[in-house]
DNA sequence: CCAAAAATTAACCAATTGGTTAAACCTTAT
DNA sequence: ATAAGGTTTAACCAATTGGTTAATTTTTGG
């Protein structure tokens, strides 16, 4: 058993990984408050007590996998904002990622925004990665578009939230925008395929000048 | 004790009363798998046996609670959504009171969202009130300002959810947003503050012909 | 004033929680 | 083969959970 900081080495076989999976499924669904050692067991397929051979406590257990969960997140909107390129294409491909990202892993946001909100401190101290996505750049670039008359004036930082919110919310607020708008699950799914043409076609409208 | 459908008279000091004020407080706050009943009893300032006295288990209280909730916030959605008003007025008024709202109540949007997630069955048979708000004169409305040219092309479900999205995702990952935009506590409730008139503007120009 | 009813409490209960312990079960290197 | 190491398990523990019971206090109506 080695002190790793995000978890054993994925793909593997081995108990630690099985239990670190099963921890991962659980927790993600049903966060810390709801979710029990004995689950996690049973879903891993071995005893309880390993759980604690291998991870000293629930504590640590879950901690391990939030800051798994949050340091794949995080390096994955890093990796889309900090590259160089026109602002239009940087948009584009900051929507697009980000869906996708998303719909491939659908339980993450939720999980985070409301852990987040229930453990603060934990996550503040322990869990969220030291060097986090840094959009300074991409505001310089904003700004710069602006000054050239190429995009209305907007400040960067709401421009910024605007674009996340429409991408994330969807995914969390699912099962309720699907009753608002009277879908069924396929109609919803069919839905949230055209977000990314959707958000990034508003977005630009939204910037002309 | 009387059997109603979202919890006794407001404003009055009895007992009953006590009980779910504190219950709307620690249900709201940290859901029903997060919240003890010893936690609710000692906030409100009463043995633990009066809540079962009055509210026959943690179940039937917290579907009171969550009820509650789930009716003021579908029927403030309603009232915006269902007036007749000229287009671009009618998004004003929505986005102005919709971010009204949750901005006197900040907790209860991760509350209906979490725990939507976490007891869909529940939510759905039980809490959710029968009379939704109902978009279709909305969606008519937007289809007609098309037709007219007065708008740019859009599918009225995606412009809904982006407006939606906008107002409601900001105060859901708050905490999560300060970090990314490196705020303290005070610039973000100045940042919020802004997003009334930010979200609308962006809107309308994303909407332009 | 006083008995009936309602409100409130302390004590208790079974079940579940996270966590521990000591024994049993491999694997493996000599 | 066997001693030693790590691995896995059943049994157990104290604390907390939602919930109940019976007794006590407070209110109320005649």
């Amino acid at each position: 058993m080695a002190k790793r900081e995000t978890g054993p080495e994925p793909g593997s076989d081995t108990t630690e990984q099985k239990i670190f999976d099963a921890a991962h499924e659980v927790f993600s669904q049903k966060g810390m408050d709801g979710s029990t050692m004995q689950e996690i067991a049973d879903r891993a397929g071995i005893n309880k007590a390993l759980l604690h051979y291998y991870y000293r406590s629930k504590d640590k257990l879950y901690e391990m996998v939030a800051r798994a969960i949050l340091t794949k997140a995080v390096s994955a909107v890093r990796g889309v904002l900090e590259v160089e390129m026109p602002l239009e294409e940087k948009i584009r491909r900051f929507i697009e990622t980000y869906i996708g990202i998303i719909s491939r892993n659908t339980s993450i946001p939720l999980f985070i925004i409301s852990e987040i909100n229930k453990h603060p401190d934990r996550f503040f101290s322990n869990i969220l990665p030291q060097d986090l996505p840094k959009p300074h750049a991409f505001f310089q670039q904003v700004e710069a578009e602006i000054a050239a008359g190429r995009i209305r004036p907007i400040k960067p930082q709401h421009l910024i939230v605007h674009i996340i919110s429409m991408c994330v919310f969807p995914f969390v607020g699912k099962p309720l925008m699907a009753v608002l708008l009277g879908m069924n699950p396929g109609e919803m799914k069919t839905f949230l395929k055209e977000r990314t043409e959707e958000v990034t076609q508003f977005v630009l409208a939204g910037l002309r000048p």
